[in-house]
DNA sequence: AATTATTTTGCAAATATTTGCAAGACAATT
DNA sequence: AATTGTCTTGCAAATATTTGCAAAATAATT
């Protein structure tokens, strides 16, 4: 049995169980005790579940959200989040708005970091929650029941005075021609403000998100300062986005 | 069983029951006072939940999420907020902080209420926005992981435009001589700002909070104007309430 | 096809964690 | 003051983990 099939298994089994035993997955795939636990070592370091003494347990959170894989995780995101993870440094205010690739983020963030968190998105903040080290800034403003963000001119008087180190910006659609362009107008001016005030940008895009066109566009393709994507950056179809000035993740 | 597991289950009875003992969570998950113990231990080094003597009593926000996901309701609350129901009215801004029983008025709330919830309490929002005629305003600031509330000097800031009509105040005692008080200082300055700019300040109170004290005072009994408890009004452990003033439900 | 390099696997000793137990300290109740 | 229940501490047994190593399996090369 090759170890990818074995590892297959242990995630199918986590995404009903939610939870394995190093001493049962040994039984079910009939391999050694030591086996087992270096798949289930990868697999953490994938970011696909959580490594607990005495077995493994599915993430949290995200096995609700990525529902359409029946609970298990969705690597896109996590490739996407293991990326964008090398951007962030100690002692950085770093900004994240509404977006699924964020949550992915929040929770790999190493529990020892210290960084300032601030978000429209307060889902993130419970996710955030988690780690010791991180101040959370939570903004104010009309709550978008749609998105659960807050949105709004509060919202965005809330950020006239900070400065981000780094700007985690979600999005519904980037291309070449039409740049990054979401569906709700309040949402797209907020985010134009929070580019304004952050020193980088960085946008992390599914790949179905590439070359699609939506209605309220935020900034052209080359005010960003980073592409993040599951895709190899060299890859063809990140093609027309090379040698912008866009440094490809 | 994994430790995991064993911890998963204590937050879920807590969620239920809102407190446990340790000798029944022992029994429960068939592991020695000693595990159990260290189990709620680390959960409370985690913020999920708060120790005391013999046992651990649910943090708000937990019990609120838990509970709701296996249909169990504690039958105190559900009394209390329906009382606290009467008190809203169409095209009111109303006020709601931290605390168990504004989940459950909330949940309560009529599908066609039009009113506007101001609150720095950011689940609370997300219960709120299964109500599609409720405006929702979250007060931004400094996210309290502890409690999963918004505080600080920009939360309170943020109150310094906004003139609510009905102010729901969560509390952790009240008492006739020592008035209302709370467990964190920064959170009791909070609810004075808010007491400060509501029209009406109503409490729901549980029944053990009744004549218990805390460390930081929010204010006297009679600064209220209304107590809300699942006890009837004549009933004799609110006999020092009566007639100061306060209305009773 | 044979040889070599690389990866994977299982084993065992050393290390670390978890667990249950018991004695004494502490708190609450009678 | 005595009793009961709970908490802390230290300890030992059971269980898990890490590490290095060698055998086996797989892949790459000649």
């Amino acid at each position: 049995m090759l170890k990818e099939e074995r590892q297959q298994v242990i995630l199918e089994k986590l995404g009903t169980d939610k939870k394995v035993t190093l001493v049962d997955l040994g039984q079910i795939l009939n391999v050694s005790y030591d086996s087992v636990r270096r798949d289930v070592i990868e697999l953490e370091d994938r970011g696909l579940l959580k490594k607990v003494h005495g077995g493994a347990i599915a993430h949290s959170y995200l096995s609700m959200k990525s529902s359409k894989g029946l609970g298990i995780v969705n690597t896109e995101f996590v490739t996407i989040a293991k990326k964008a993870l090398k951007l962030v440094e100690n002692n950085k205010i770093i900004l994240m708005d509404g977006g699924t690739t964020n949550f992915y983020i929040a929770e790999q963030l190493s529990k020892n970091l210290e960084v300032t968190v601030v978000t429209n998105n307060p889902h993130l903040a419970t996710v955030l929650s988690e780690h010791p080290k991180i101040e959370i800034i939570l903004l104010g403003g009309s709550f978008y029941k749609r998105y659960q963000i807050t949105l709004g001119s509060k919202t965005i008087q809330d950020l006239e005075n900070i400065q981000a180190d780094l700007y985690f910006m979600g999005t519904n659609s980037i291309s070449i021609e039409s740049g990054l362009a979401i569906r709700h107008y309040e949402e797209s001016i907020l985010k134009q403000k929070m580019m304004s005030i952050s020193r980088k940008t960085v946008v992390c895009a599914l790949e179905e998100k590439i070359n699609r066109e939506e209605n309220y566009k935020v900034c052209n393709f080359t005010d960003l300062d980073c592409l993040v994507t599951s895709l190899n950056p060299s890859d063809e179809r990140l093609l027309g986005f090379r040698n912008k000035g866009v440094e490809i993740l």
